[in-house]
DNA sequence: GTACATACTAACGTATACGTTAATTTGTAC
DNA sequence: GTACAAATTAACGTATACGTTAGTATGTAC
């Protein structure tokens, strides 16, 4: 079984720059964040280094770090399991969201960065209003994750925008399953426009104090249909 | 040499009820954050194993969990390195701790805690303003922590307290240098009593407001010293 | 059938083995 | 002495080995 799984494998990983580890990160946790993996899954770290077709080490440590951005556990004789999220953790998950955000708006805007800057997130924002016009959630929710991730690497602080990634993916599998249960998010465009204009002109408190409530009210919108509908965990 | 560094060692670190790595961790990081391993410090994998008498696997790990928590960088050929701070990474980690940390007092303010729950901050704050009486800026600098530290783990929100800690102790040597290089900071008392007044009446607003002006007009301070004594890293 | 003791299995934590390759050293030409 | 090529070294990334032990299965008494 596997015999061909020998260490010649290791050079091919070189030539192609990619560590087996990044590589077992990478599967693992997009299997996740696609809800392959659902949450409560299980698996031994066996089965997902013969799986990838790699031995346990890298996998461990792919796993490992998973563990500490949140999305699974490790438990001693149980492997892996992908950690669900409840509406409590949504919340916890936005206000980390709301906080390192509108952080990132204030530190934006008091750059006042010029136009061709904050194309990428005018563009964003055009798409999602495009997207909706055409009842394309998909494509609408692409397009917000594009304006918030602009905003937040436009801001120029690595360690803000690091911390923000991880949260936000830990709550992506939560968006995703709400985004049809909820109204047409028509007002995200309206307050998108709202801050980036306050970027544009250096308003830095009007810019983080309109992306505060940008995520409030949509903290308090989704952990609303959580409840509603009962959903007990995504 | 090291041949009583048997596999039986890891039946008495079960006894101990604590694995390797998390000794390693904890032994490298101490030694980090008490500036024993100085910033630019390198050490290869197979010297902190043998220092600390294990074998490379749990070092190993221990390492990639630092440096995902921006205490060490992992150059391939070179082992480990300690990241020095300079004058923008302090900005960086004071940004982020303001976002995190005014949302912790908000979220605290929210719950109007009673005055039990908040009397491990007014100790703290009563035992800042004792070591300034006496000039000891050791006991200052540590009450101030313990300040912070009860903040944000009495907010609730267990995904911020993580991150605020770790960007905390990215910071911990830079503060503990600049300590003495700084006028009295008596200031953060008063600032610590409006929060926790407004904590404790469960104004949320002027929780979070004030406190990121504390933490705003500490990051000033501390980014202007670095400036002016020329420190180029800690 | 239930309750408990014993034996067994296998998953993990850690140690060790090993191929690859970047960095260094040695060597050679000019 | 400088510039470049060949040989050497050693650190890492990954695979494999192995002891410990939690969890499961087996067995026995009632």
């Amino acid at each position: 079984m596997m015999g061909t799984a020998t260490q010649s494998k290791s050079a091919s990983a070189a030539r192609g720059k990619k560590s087996l580890v990044e590589l077992a990160y990478e599967k693992v946790k997009k299997r996740i964040l696609d809800n392959e993996y659902y949450p409560g899954y299980q698996a031994l770290e066996n089965e997902i280094a013969e799986e990838l077709g790699v031995s346990r080490t890298p996998v461990r440590e792919a796993l490992i770090r998973l563990q500490h951005e949140g999305l699974v556990e490790l438990k001693p004789r149980r492997g892996m399991r992908v950690v669900p999220v409840v509406a409590a953790d949504m919340k916890e998950i936005y206000d980390v969201l709301t906080a390192l955000e509108s952080m990132a708006a204030e530190l934006l805007a008091r750059q006042a960065p010029d136009a061709k800057t904050l194309e990428p997130m005018q563009t964003a924002t055009r798409d999602m209003a495009a997207a909706l016009e055409k009842d394309d959630l998909e494509a609408w929710a692409k397009a917000d994750e594009r304006y918030h991730r602009c905003l937040i690497d436009l801001c120029g602080n690595r360690r803000l925008a690091t911390m923000a990634n991880t949260v936000r993916d830990q709550g992506h599998r939560a968006r995703m399953v709400t985004l049809r249960l909820r109204q047409k998010p028509s007002a995200s465009i309206e307050e998108h426009q709202q801050v980036l204009e306050a970027i544009a002109r250096g308003d830095w408190q009007t810019a983080r104090d309109v992306h505060y409530e940008h995520r409030k009210r949509a903290s308090v919108e989704l952990t609303r249909i959580l409840e509603k509908y009962r959903l007990p965990q995504l």
